[in-house]
RNA sequence: UGGGGCAUGGUGCAAUGGUAGCACACCAGACUUUGGAUCUGUGGAUCUUGGUUCGAAUCCAGGUGCCUCAGCCA
């Protein structure tokens, strides 16, 4: 049970809601829908959605359709239409057996339902401008005025709209509108736009239609037809939930419910897909899979695994109120899901050369290691342990601070699966300063590791074979802002004036064991005492290219730190 | 002096009139052939003022604060 995703079984006021209305009758069943626009990637915003969307359909036995809400020609593109179901299925997430729908696909029935409403009075043809509707629609706390357009005769606003649907005007020109009250203090029951001219080409349909209905005027009827029962959305549009209601009872349609919760909002990270488009426009990052992006393919090659995803969404739970999650907890269970699942493997990151003085040229001994601690079942590996390795230079201090617990000159410290090694020597480069290469001497009795004098060796550290060493270049990655919130900054900043200029290290020269070899691109390793590494898509043959997931926890760092 | 929402440790979510709990974070310790993991422990919260009640985070009234809406975007 605590294994298991739980987020169909935690409590929240949405599931509460759903239960009450199959308590009461008002639904027979349950049906929801995810409904992205195809303009851009999916992010860790749009996976707490596609969760609770998802979830709360398979907690109550419903189905959960995918809808593009394509509603929009000159925004919309198939790149996106196709990366948004990758992200679905990466999540577990399975659709309505009808496949993937598309607002589109209702664009003549929505032109139908318009046609009704101007049967019925309640649309007109408006000839304002987009600057005099604005101007007419009165502001939050003065009421509206009526466009003189608006006592229309039905025949000429048939007339009109048809000839609009024809293409007989220009963009820009005429607009359809509900015709309910410009008086109303809910700004979006002031006579909102139902259709406007667009002459573009469209994803799907084409050419075909020289008008495009407004998300208003789409989604609720799009939810009807569907028979989705609960319609869960942003809390942006708790103001347009009158607006939907009307549509559907002007036009005697199933009664969707929506409920609305509170976005995710993150420490360190911006979620909006307009602001994502500019850092991926502008080239602060390498595009919309870059492992430094929330988006949901990016933290896929950054190795982050789906599970922890969804037990992220899982925990931050859902309700109405505004929140700013820690990324922390969101490293945590990337951590928490890899520490069970990756295999252990030596890594060197910035190596240092160590030659064991005393240890025999040539020759070469084949050390147990075990793969994974956590799981007996990944069994043991071979790694080759030889006269001349690497260790981290982060390994070595010249002058050891106290608790330092590795190595130092005359200092023992002891290479995992590998020997007890002494510092006797090092030499520095007399320009630099920087440690260039280490003598140590090799204690012959401590193979494994183990001593057999039963002396006590605090420190072990991580080594690779010089000769058997794999170069490969390794990725890091820190927050992409410096800003706890890149969404509230001062006044005359944007979001960009924060990007962190850390956010990505190169690493060129790493050296990896050999057991390497064998990884395939998207494979998870834990480098031991580093953190966890993902193979990536640039990979080539002979030359791997990791990026770091998420570092281990550090806490000699942290005592560091304190200094 | 428009409308719509929301207020519980640092963060997020629970508790649905009956001992305010969980996770992350933080701090301290144990253990350790990963300074990882694991284990133990400490500290810390009901926006405010009244009211109802034996009893209020929960119900009522009034304050206060925060978010949000004026696209021919979604």
């Amino acid at each position: 049970m605590t294994t298991d995703l739980h987020s169909t079984e935690s409590s929240n006021f949405i599931r509460e809601a759903i239960e009450e209305d199959l308590r009461t009758g008002r639904f027979a069943y349950v049906q929801t829908r995810f409904p992205p626009e195809p303009n851009g990637y999916l992010h860790i915003g749009h996976a707490k959605a596609l969760c609770i969307d998802f979830g709360m359909a398979e907690a109550f036995g419903g189905v959960c359709n995918l809808r593009y809400d394509d509603t929009n020609p000159v925004k919309e593109d198939v790149e996106f239409v196709d990366a948004i179901q990758e992200d679905i299925q990466w999540l577990g997430y399975k659709w309505g057996k009808q496949g993937p729908l598309y607002a589109s696909d209702y664009f003549e029935q929505l032109y139908h339902m318009a046609l009704q409403l101007i049967l019925k009075g309640k649309a007109y043809v408006d000839d304002l401008t987009a600057d005099e509707i604005r101007e007419y629609r009165g502001t939050l706390t003065e009421p509206g005025r009526e466009s003189p357009f608006r006592n229309r005769s039905v025949e000429e606003n048939m007339d009109l709209f048809k000839r609009m649907r024809a293409g007989e005007f220009d963009e820009g020109s005429r607009v359809l509108r509900a015709r309910i009250d410009m008086a109303s203090s809910n700004i979006n029951m002031r006579d909102p736009t139902m259709y406007r001219i667009i002459k573009a080409t469209h994803h799907r349909t084409g050419a075909e239609w020289p008008i495009y209905p407004m998300y208003d005027f789409a989604h609720g009827q799009s939810d009807s037809v569907e028979g989705v029962t609960h319609s869960l959305c942003d809390l942006a549009y708790e103001d347009h939930r009158p607006l939907y209601e009307w549509f559907l009872e002007e036009l005697g349609l199933f009664k969707t419910r929506q409920i609305e919760f509170a976005r995710l909002n993150m420490t360190y990270t911006i979620l909006s897909k307009r602001f994502l488009k500019q850092l991926v426009d502008g080239g602060h990052v390498r595009g919309w899979d870059d492992p430094r992006m929330p988006t949901l393919c990016g933290m896929r090659r950054r190795g982050y695994p789906a599970k922890a995803v969804r037990r992220f969404i899982d925990t931050i739970g859902v309700a109405k109120k505004e929140n700013l999650i820690e990324i922390e907890l969101l490293e945590h269970l990337v951590r928490d899901e890899l520490n069970q699942s990756a295999d252990r493997v030596m890594g060197v990151i910035n190596p240092v050369k160590v030659t064991i003085t005393n240890y025999p040229e040539g020759q070469v001994e084949e050390m147990e290691a075990i793969n994974n601690p956590e799981d007996a079942s990944a069994g043991t590996r071979k790694v080759p342990f030889s006269r001349e390795i690497y260790i981290d230079v982060d390994d070595f201090r010249e002058e050891p601070p106290p608790k330092y617990f590795r190595l130092a000159p005359g200092k023992e410290v002891r290479l995992r699966y590998g020997y007890i090694i002494k510092c006797v020597d090092y030499m520095k480069d007399p320009q630099s300063g920087e440690v260039m290469e280490i003598h140590c001497s090799y204690d012959p009795e401590t193979r494994g590791g183990y001593a057999p004098d039963g002396r006590k060796v605090q420190g072990t550290i991580h080594w690779v074979s010089a000769a058997h060493a794999i170069d490969a270049e390794v990725r890091m990655y820190d927050r992409l802002f410096t800003e706890i919130n890149p969404n509230k900054v001062e006044e005359g900043t944007t979001f960009k004036d924060y990007l962190n200029p850390d956010a990505l290290k190169v690493l060129k020269d790493c050296k990896l064991e050999p057991s390497l070899a064998d990884a395939q691109v998207g494979d998870k390793f834990q480098f031991e005492r580093k953190g966890f590494y993902c193979m990536d898509v640039d990979s080539k043959p002979g030359h791997p290219v990791f990026n770091q997931t998420v570092s281990l926890r550090d806490s000699w760092a942290k005592i560091e730190q304190k200094k």
